[in-house]
Formats: structure tokens, sequence, C-alpha cells
DNA sequence: ATTATTGTATTAAGTGCTTAATACAATAAT
DNA sequence: ATTATTGTATTAAGCACTTAATACAATAAT
């Protein structure tokens, strides 16, 4: 996995929600140091400025914590990160079920078309 | 529905996305006519220049015209509308089951966690 | 004919985000 | 001891978005 920025939100915002989502999926592993801002901010072709505002978020969360000069390491709580994967899991069960509900569909619908819209991904490889 | 509006995304975009969904679901009716600019703005708290842009856009992709100084009007082409309405679902599921399958679900779980998730909510107002 | 309303355009100011260019203190590496 | 690397802070500039205050032409309403 890569970095994915794109223009119509704030960068910083996106940087946030990319960092936590390699820490849910074990690219930053529990207790492992990250790279410095410097380069994280190279790998991700943004400004060291930019990446710093996202890191001291995350910091100030207590997904990650620094060694002032050694560097900076994710957090060793795999309790905080289950918690972080799962409101993440649940922010967008939410968002799609509002979403999808302001069009009309009820929650029967819903998961019907769902399901066969992930029935037809399917098929493409048969 | 009213005007929902955050301040971490262009507000000419959210207005897009709100008017186009006003229209799909019939709030605003398939040939009728819009309020002005200026009402508009003022029921969205919004700048009349900001929405103006929203609407010059709306324009630009055939879903409203204009009659010079008669006012606004939304298409009368159900055709687009419907298409809108299809896209803009098929944009959510999307975005959902990316989402999910980045954090690690596979298909039949993103299904399953969903279904048990409405479940949920539905046992509330039992 | 006059007035009010329509969409549209312009200019100026303020805000937040981003980049660039530095600089500094602490400490790991040599 | 010296050097390189770390996180952190500051200042200046540019950009897009938003608001505010106007103004104008076309035409519906009176």
């Amino acid at each position: 996995m890569t970095w994915e920025l794109q223009s119509d939100r704030p960068i910083y915002a996106q940087l946030i929600e990319q960092i936590e989502l390699k820490i849910c999926i074990g690219v930053f592993p529990l207790g492992s140091k990250l790279p410095s801002v410097r380069d994280l901010a190279k790998e991700a072709s943004v400004n060291p400025n930019t990446m710093q505002k996202a890191l001291a978020k995350l910091e100030e969360d207590g997904l990650l914590y620094t060694n002032r000069t050694s560097g900076r390491y994710v957090t060793e709580d795999i309790q905080m990160v289950k918690a972080v994967k799962r409101k993440k899991a649940q922010d967008h069960i939410k968002n799609f079920v509002d979403k999808m509900t302001e069009l009309g569909f009820d929650d029967k619908e819903i998961v019907r078309i769902l399901s066969s819209s992930l029935q037809k991904e399917d098929t493409k490889n048969e």
C-alpha cells in the first residue's frame, strides 16, 4: 500500500486516516519505529510540516509516542489499535447506511443491493 | 430535509451533492422552479456567490437549466435523474466496499457485518 | 412606464492549508 | 569530541474557498 492523496480535502487529515489504517492492518506494526518525519514526508510527497501536523495529532490521540531524538514509535497497546479498527469499520457502516437511507433505500434493500453488487464482482473472475 | 454543511470540505461541493440529492428524492421535483439564488443562499446560510457556484456546476451537468430572468428549473429528463440516483448508490457501495476491504474484511464478512449492524438497529425499536 | 426580481459579474478582504527555507536542541552514531 | 539525525518551531509566500458589498442587464410583475 502506498499514499493516496486527493486535493478535495486537507492533506493532513488524509495522512492521519492513512497512517491509522497502516497501523490497523500491520504495515506499521505495534511498537515498531516509524520512519522519520522527513522520510515519511518524502514517501508521501508532502511537506515535512504537513506530515508533522498529522503525526502530532496521532500522538495526541495516543496511537504514537516520541522518544525525543530516537524517533517515533507505534503504541504497544493492542486494545487501542483494535478499538481504532472497530471504530473505523463502524464509521464506514454508519456512513454507508446513512447515505443509502437518504437516497430512499430501506434496510432490506441496502443489504440486497450490496450483496448483488458483490455477487457481480465475483462473477467477473469466473 | 435541511442543509448540512461541514467545514472540512469545500461548501460548494457539499451544496452540489445535496441539491443533486434533493432532486433525486423529489424535494425539488422534475421540471419545478427552484428558489432564487439569493433565497437558496439564505436557506443554506451561505454566500450567494457560493450557492451560484454550485448551481452553475449543476447546470453545466444538465441537471438544471436557466430561463434568463424567470428563474432556474430542474430538468424534465427523468432518465437523467434516475441515472444520477443510480450513480450515487453505486458510488456509495464502491466506497464502502473499498474502505472495508482496506481494513481487511472479505466480501462475505462485509455483508455479514452490515446485516448484523442493521439487525441491532432494528431491535432498538422493539 | 415603473418597479421588483432574476441570474450574473467584479473587487476586496479574511481564513485555512500547503510549501519552502531555515533554525535549534537533544542525542545517537562515529 | 565531532557529526549526523531526530523532533520541533518560525517566518514568509502562494493558493483555493468563502464572505461582503456592489453593480448590471433582462424581464416578470405591477
